[in-house]
RNA sequence: GGGCGCUUAGCUCAGCUGGUUAGAGCACUGCCCUUACAAGGCAGGGGUCAGAGGUUCAAGUCCUCUAGCGCCCA
């Protein structure tokens, strides 16, 4: 239903879907490489393949989507780049899960080449689900330049990148040890295990010392790691142990001997001071074992069960082995004691399974040199952080950053361009497949199994997407990007790759300022998760509420640096807001009729205080807006609109003109007449709110913009409105606020005193102040209406009537006639409260006044004020004791 | 253990480089279906700005400490 079949409710559905086909189909939201015009640019952070929309895109593609049309409005060529990522471990958990539901197969049944068609075929198949949200929401991408993680451009840039690194000797192959998931199989990034801490224990257990009764009692969270131990480690400076230094232990359970080794690393305040050593597994063992070239007993499968290393304990779960190794342990009288013991556990960020550190074959990137001018970058300007606090987690990160494992045993992920020759063994690094091997000449070679880290691919978008390493017109007129707009938990992950990898490629920084978004939790401020089931999903409340509501509540709560309480309530409260500018323009139009703005001489209108005032308070909330978005202080620039819209157009001006507008004069002087001034100022004030509201709410401004007199074909291709500073007026500011003042005061004494608001009252308004007269006069028609005043009465000398209400403003008395309806307890009562206010103020002031420093330190201008407000306030005891007075 | 942040009305939060009587939305109370809107209008109540100390003529705002909460890293 449109506008002019007057709904009094707003109906955002079909409206949605209507503008948005015509956006696309118009090519709207397509980047012109070859556009003269300065450009804007930014790319999508790409949501995973087989996500769904949740409320933290909402927020992050509502914030750019805005920021787009902003500039789009604003003259910029405006290229958002939207794409989605492979996600290797997720995309193979989903295929394999699904592999499994509907052929009860793994993917080991089927096989590698098979299964990666079918996780493609799965890609197209259900990729596009969070693209088509992405387009519910309104997004305004570039959707002809849609990319993938793993598409062929990408892919090759992907290539020659490894290629790079690999001949600049950045990366490398090596055993390490490292973070396994036993239940993904693959070795995972240090950043992509999560730290838990978890109520564990400390087994203390007693190594007998080779001929002699005596032991040396370890402490351990992990007994059984035992099995792999190759020495026991104590301070040199402990006197309890060091006695025992280069003598040999008897390892229980394994028949084998190891010796005491001293080291100055070992903290002789943990446990018993002497720690076992298990250099294949555990990243501190593996140091100190390298250090004392100790031997490497790998215990464990990479299913995370035991080995034939661990002798009867082999198959066994490691859990289980665990609980078989202490019971063991005590039946053999060689477990001390147990104690309870917090510590931290890794978890794989992904599936949660408690990963386990193994010495493995693995790719590395070297990072050190990278990150040097990374972080350059940042302390110099070139890339901003917003919030600017961010600086400091991202320099602590990259100054203790360590080198990357990025080979991962999946399937589903792009392979590494490392080759081997089953002939000579030579490794192969190169962008295309080799035919035969360089060396040996021989044809049989091998691609390395592995895949690539998922952020290996994705640390490249913002250049990569633009068809870089060609130089393409597009490369060479987006890039670098203006900013990234982005989630603060992948500043590690991907931020700071990005930065590191458009420096090395480009030479330039991939984005000048990185927006980092806060966390999105509940009401009650908990993080949203599906097993707490306080998940909001975004898409059910744009169908309940309206997108633009949705997109405006987290456009005003995207306040910077502090996490956003998401409640439903406020999405309600915002869609009251969509629903109230829908009734504005339905009165707006309903008062339109004959208006046509052409014929309006902006020269002869008979502009009045309401009209000046509108204007002045539009123009200042353009001006705030403008600048709140140009520095990503979105939260402001929305509320700016919000309050304008609903507080000052609505509540006051639409209602202070609701007489003229039915007024039928004609226009005195030559100039227009009352209606069409109001119709103008009206019409005016309407047209450039809803475009200034546009980027946060493109539907309904479109809908209405549409309905009303406007030129061009889309809201979106309008300019965005620039204020003009000619127009805001401080003076007229003032005197409407008396206005309003006055009308405020005189509703409260009717409130006050029960009086209906149809019925009208008879006031009078006492004033010395020839100016404020003079404004009162001339704006009495706003007096008498909005405060439903029969017989208004202003001046110096005014009788003050027997019963009634009286306020004190500064300056001005005001008197509401009242016979019999007021109640003169109350009455008194309100009077003597608004008194002690006003008693209490004065002391205040009397105070620093009297304070020598005050009057000689603090500016004049300060002073001045001060002085000022006691003189107001004097007048207004004064009137308030004589008021008080006379009542009894 | 190291680092960062938060604590302002019943709830969720604004409050920039210190300077009117500390604001908003929601919730609450009273009146009103006044011909744009009851998803509304009008009027109102509610805060010793976590606590203590300090700097200053002046502190919600700057500094120190304490308490509580949260996040990141090891």
């Amino acid at each position: 239903m449109g506008i002019k079949e007057l709904s009094t409710r707003y109906e955002p559905k079909e409206t949605e879907k209507k503008w948005y086909e015509y956006w696309v189909s118009k090519k709207y939201f397509r980047a012109d490489e070859n556009s003269s015009k300065p450009r804007f640019s930014m790319v999508i952070p790409p949501p995973n393949v087989t996500g769904a929309l949740h409320v933290g895109h909402a927020l992050n593609n509502t914030l750019q989507d805005a920021l787009c049309r902003y500039k789009r409005m604003q003259g910029f060529e405006v290229l958002w780049l939207p794409g989605t990522d492979h996600a290797s471990i997720a995309t193979q958990n989903v295929v394999e899960k699904d592999l499994m539901a509907t052929e009860k197969k793994t993917r080991h049944d089927i096989g590698r080449e098979a299964f990666v068609k079918r996780a493609r075929e799965w890609k197209e198949k259900y990729g596009g689900r969070i693209v088509s949200q992405l387009k519910l929401l309104g997004c305004s991408c570039d959707w002809e330049r849609e990319r993938f993680t793993m598409d062929e451009g990408m892919m090759k840039a992907v290539n020659h990148v490894f290629v790079e690194l690999y001949k600049d000797g950045l990366i490398y192959r090596g055993n390490y040890i490292i973070s396994w998931c036993p239940r993904c199989r693959t070795a995972l990034s240090d950043i992509e295990v999560e730290h838990k801490e978890k109520n564990g224990h400390l087994w203390h257990i007693k190594y007998p010392v080779v001929d002699s009764k005596e032991f040396v009692t370890v402490a351990t969270t992990r007994p059984e790691t035992m099995l792999g131990d190759t020495a026991v480690a104590v301070n040199p400076k402990d006197h309890r142990w060091s006695k025992f230094i280069g003598r040999k232990l008897e390892l229980p359970l394994t028949g084998r001997q190891i010796l005491v080794i001293a080291d100055e690393k070992v903290e002789m305040e943990f446990g018993t001071g002497a720690v076992k050593v298990t250099p294949a597994h555990d990243l501190n063992d593996f140091e100190l074992g390298i250090r004392h070239n100790l031997e490497q007993i790998c215990v464990m499968n990479l299913d995370a069960t035991m080995n034939e290393k661990a002798g009867k304990f082999k198959g066994l779960d490691r859990f289980k082995c665990r609980k078989a190794v202490v019971e063991e342990l005590e039946a053999l009288k060689l477990l001390e004691k147990i104690e309870d013991h917090k510590n931290s556990v890794s978890h794989c960020s992904r599936c949660d399974t408690v990963t386990e550190p193994i010495i493995s074959l693995q790719w590395f990137m070297k990072m050190k040199p990278l990150a040097e001018p990374a972080i350059k970058a940042v302390k110099e300007g070139e890339i901003k952080f917003i919030p600017a606090s961010w600086d400091t987690t991202y320099f602590n990160w990259m100054e203790n950053i360590r080198d990357w494992c990025i080979s991962r045993q999946l399937w589903w992920g792009q392979r590494l361009p490392v080759y081997y020759c089953r002939a000579c063994n030579e490794t192969i690094v190169s962008v295309d497949a080799p035919v035969k091997c360089p060396k040996c000449e021989s044809s049989k070679i091998e691609q390395d199994p592995d895949v690539l880290d998922t952020w290996f691919s994705s640390q490249l978008w913002p250049f990569a997407t633009m068809g870089w390493p060609e130089q393409t017109q597009l490369f060479k007129k987006f890039y670098p990007t203006d900013m990234l707009s982005t989630g603060f938990d992948i500043i590690f992950f991907w931020v700071a790759r990005m930065i590191m990898m458009g420096i090395k490629f480009t030479g330039e920084v991939p984005f000048k300022e990185a927006y980092l978004h806060a966390l999105i939790r509940d009401a009650k401020g908990q993080k949203m998760s599906k097993s707490s089931g306080n998940v909001i999903d975004p898409v059910v409340i744009m169908e309940k509420y309206g997108t633009d509501a949705v997109r405006f509540t987290l456009g005003i709560f995207a306040t910077q640096g502090r996490d956003i309480a998401l409640a439903e309530e406020r999405i309600e409260g915002y869609r009251n807001f969509a629903n109230k500018l829908w009734n504005a323009a339905r009165f707006c139009l309903m008062n339109l009729e004959g208006f046509d703005p052409k014929n309006i001489d902006r020269t002869k209108l008979d502009l009045t205080l309401a009209d000046k005032w509108i204007i002045s308070r539009l123009n200042s909330m353009l001006a705030d807006s403008a600048k709140a978005f140009d520095t990503s202080n979105f939260d402001k620039a929305a509320q700016a609109m919000y309050t304008f819209t609903w507080h000052e157009f609505c509540d006051w001006y639409l209602e202070l003109s609701k007489p003229r507008l039915n007024a039928k004069d004609a226009g005195k002087n030559g100039l227009h007449s009352g209606r069409e001034t109001v119709q103008f100022v009206m019409y005016e004030a309407l047209e450039k709110t809803l475009r200034a509201l546009h980027p946060f709410m493109p539907f309904i401004t479109e809908e209405i913009w549409q309905t009303i007199p406007h030129e061009g074909e889309s809201i979106m291709k309008a300019d965005w409105p620039k204020s003009e500073a000619a127009s805001m007026n401080s003076a007229i500011d003032e005197e409407m606020e008396l206005i309003k003042a006055v009308i405020v005061s005189i509703r409260n004494s009717r409130s006050e005193a029960n009086i209906l608001p149809a019925a009208k009252i008879k006031v009078l308004i006492k004033t010395a102040d020839a100016p404020i007269i003079a404004s009162l006069t001339r704006n009495k028609a706003y007096l008498t209406d909005l405060a439903k005043i029969e017989e208004l009465l202003i001046g110096p000398e005014l009788a003050k009537p027997e019963l009634c209400s009286t306020s004190v403003l500064p300056k001005v008395e005001i008197f509401v006639a009242l016979e019999g309806h007021i109640d003169k307890t109350k009455e008194k009562e309100r009077m003597r409260k608004e008194l002690e206010g006003v008693e209490k103020e004065l002391l205040s002031i009397a105070g620093k006044l009297a304070n020598e420093n005050f009057v000689k330190r603090a500016p004049a201008s300060v002073v001045e004020s001060e002085k000022e407000k006691q003189k107001l306030l004097t007048d207004k005891k004064a009137k308030l004791l004589d008021n008080m007075k006379r009542m009894a």
